[in-house]
DNA sequence: ACTATGGCTTGATAATTATCAATTCAATTA
DNA sequence: TAATTGAATTGATAATTATCAAGCCATAGT
């Protein structure tokens, strides 16, 4: 690993804290490894055998169920995930795969388990990662439960916004159909509830959306930061 | 506390392998208090004073927005709430109010904070019981976006069959309207899902339901053990 | 026993979402 | 440049889910 992503992964709040000790022992055990797009890193069901870590590029988790295939999480970098199926040693209950060409921290599970267990400042960061974790999936289902699709897409547009600096004008790096999917609705209904938001505020071409009358978009989306952020 | 409280709260995986002073240290400072039922024990927004413990009763976890409630979870003893919000001291995302009259466990945040600084093992259980609780509710996400309403409710008739023992004879002990939000449906389409259910195998008789043909249950319900049990 | 009461059910209808088919559009390749 | 490809859009329709309005039914109170 070169030393750029060796301090990358280092200054995540996960690995932050630990003692130079026990990160070189997680990181002589790690691979860093390229992938190219759509590959399927892993697969629910399988039991983990590392820790995974996005340093560049993007990854969805998925999971399947009668015929059926929904994207639970967009990842960018830099982020761990299946963190919970590591530490219960337990399948995983969702799939991964990349959405770009994307480069891979795998951490064995085993090294993982064995550090947090010495090391208390690593379990510490752990227990707040997932805990970070945990309330990102309550939002998600909040979400889910409590708006219909054409208030997810709003909300996600403003969520996005945020992100990319509040320019009022966001640019789609993922295929739209993926984050239909994301946001629980069809490739077709996600097309037709671009087009209700015309009329609040939102204009789109191509992989672009503008958001014109921010006032409007927010009045209709009805932002909630006990759901979002 | 009294001795019996004290013993079930001791075997929770969350405290069993804690230090007996530690585990002192947290019980010194908590209270047990008894609620009657429909009481709002905490309120999404709030910022956590206690790790709460469902030691006799009944709790559901719900959530509002925008004029509308959900029940995300319903939960039985001995159970622990709000786990992760205490962890990083950051506000509730759900509500919880006492189905039944309950007796509920609350331990000062800031002493489980406190002890999990000092007390490795305790560090370890809490990781433990996060990523279990992580897991669950990726297992709901999974369950609203995967299936039909009608299939929600066939495969938790199938999950609390196996809770009870079984018997295929499953004693109802909350309103079927809060199961109904519980499982993402209105308590009309509830009533109605149940109806559809006899033509799978399912009998109804008030607050029970009576699986007459297990085999047809399962065919219909596609039960998955990456989303239930 | 009568009569509230509240939860559950049923019916009618509307809104939301999914599916299938066809078309458009943009990017890439021959 | 023409042809190909795949994603995105649009239209038509079906399935699912929610809403509103009665009605039913068991329970508790008078």
């Amino acid at each position: 690993m070169r030393q750029a992503e060796h301090h990358l992964v280092r200054s995540l709040p996960l690995f932050l804290s630990v003692s130079e000790k026990h990160f070189d022992e997680l990181m002589n055990t790690a691979l860093l490894q390229r992938f190219p797009q759509g590959v399927t890193l892993i697969r629910e069901g399988d039991l983990p055998d590392f820790l995974h870590i996005v340093v560049e590029g993007t990854v969805e988790l998925f999971a399947n169920h009668d015929g059926h295939e929904t994207v639970l999480d967009i990842l960018q970098p830099v982020t761990t995930f299946i963190l919970a199926a590591v530490i219960r040693d337990e399948v995983y209950l969702k799939s991964a795969r990349s959405l770009t060409p994307a480069q891979i921290l795998m951490i064995p599970a085993q090294a993982v388990r064995d550090v947090f267990d010495r090391d208390a400042a690593f379990a510490r960061a752990l227990v707040n990662e997932l805990a970070a974790r945990y309330r990102c999936l309550v939002r998600s289902l909040k979400n889910e439960k409590l708006r219909n699709s054409t208030e997810r897409l709003a909300n996600w547009i403003l969520q996005e916004d945020a992100h990319q600096g509040r320019k009022g004008r966001i640019a789609l790096d993922i295929d739209k159909r993926t984050l239909a999917s994301r946001l629980g609705m069809t490739p077709e209904n996600f097309s037709r509830n671009l087009a209700q938001l015309s009329k609040h505020g939102v204009i789109t071409s191509g992989p672009q959306f503008i958001i014109e009358d921010f006032a409007a978009l927010q009045q209709f989306a009805k932002p909630n930061n006990l759901i979002d952020q």
